[in-house]
DNA sequence: CAGCATCCACTTTGATACTG
DNA sequence: CAGTATCAAAGTGGATGCTG
C-alpha cells in the first residue's frame, strides 16, 4: 500500500487502495470479531513494522479506533469505527465477486486459511 | 499492482488487488461505455507500458476480451466480459463508501477528473 | 496503430534488534 | 507489551525509442 494514500483524490481509487492490502484485509477480518490488540495481529503472522504502519494509516483514516490503557505492561486495543464497519459492503462485494469469478481450489483456500490462521469469510 | 496476481489465493484479496489500481480503474470506467481501443486509453493519459501490462492481466483474468482486426493500420478492441461486468457491484460499493466516508473537496474531484479526462462516476 | 525492450529511480518490505 | 530503527533486497512505474 502506497504511503501517500492521503494524496489519492478519487474516492473509488482511495477506498480500493486502502482495502487492497493483505495486511489491511487481515486486520479488518480480525476486528470483525471485536477489538484486538497489537500482539494479536502479530500472532496471526503480521510483520510488526508493516502492521504498525497499517494500523496508523487505518486510524488516521478513521477506520479504526485506538484505545490505550494506562497499565503495565501496556495495553492497546484496536476496534472498528462506524466508518470501518461501513467497509463491510465493500468487502462483501469483493468476496462475492471473488468467490464466483475467481476460481480457487479448496487447497488454495486451505493454504490461505492456514496462512492467516483464520476463516476466509467475513461474518455479518 | 503485483505481477504475481495469479498467485494470490484469497478471493477477497485477489479481487481487491485487481481493482486497486488507477490504471485498472480507469480502464474499467472507460469500458463501461462500450469497447475501446488501445490508443483511446493512451489518449486518456495512461502510460503505454503500464497499460499494456494491465490489459494483458485483465484479459488473462477473463475480465476483458481482446479483439484484433486484420486491418492496416492494426486495430484492437477491448471490451468487458460477463466477468468484467460482474465487477460493477464492487466498484459501486467502493464508490459509495468512498463518497460517503472519504472526504474529497470539489477541487480534488475536479483535479482528478482533469487528470483522467473523464467523469468520476460509474454509469449504470 | 499496438505494444515490447531498456534504462533508471523510487517505494515498499521482511528480518532483526532494541526501548519505554 | 507496543512499537520503532536500521538495512539490504526486490518490485514497480515513468520516459523513451523502435517495430510489424
Amino acid at each position: 500500500m502506497p504511503e501517500e494514500l492521503s494524496q489519492i483524490v478519487c474516492p473509488i481509487q482511495r477506498a480500493a487502495t486502502l482495502v487492497a492490502d493483505v495486511t489491511v484485509i487481515v486486520i479488518l477480518r480480525e476486528l470483525q470479531h471485536g477489538p484486538r490488540r497489537f500482539s494479536h495481529f502479530v500472532d496471526v503472522g503480521l510483520n510488526p513494522r508493516t502492521l504498525s504502519k497499517r494500523l496508523q494509516c487505518l486510524v488516521s483514516e478513521g477506520v479504526l479506533s485506538r484505545t490505550a490503557y494506562a497499565e503495565s505492561p501496556p495495553r492497546v486495543d484496536y476496534a472498528l469505527t462506524d466508518k470501518g464497519r461501513a467497509l463491510t459492503p465493500v468487502l462483501r462485494a469483493l468476496q462475492e465477486f471473488g468467490e464466483e469469478w475467481m476460481p480457487a481450489g479448496p487447497e488454495d483456500l486451505a493454504a490461505f486459511q492456514a496462512q492467516t490462521q483464520k476463516a476466509s469469510t467475513i461474518p455479518t
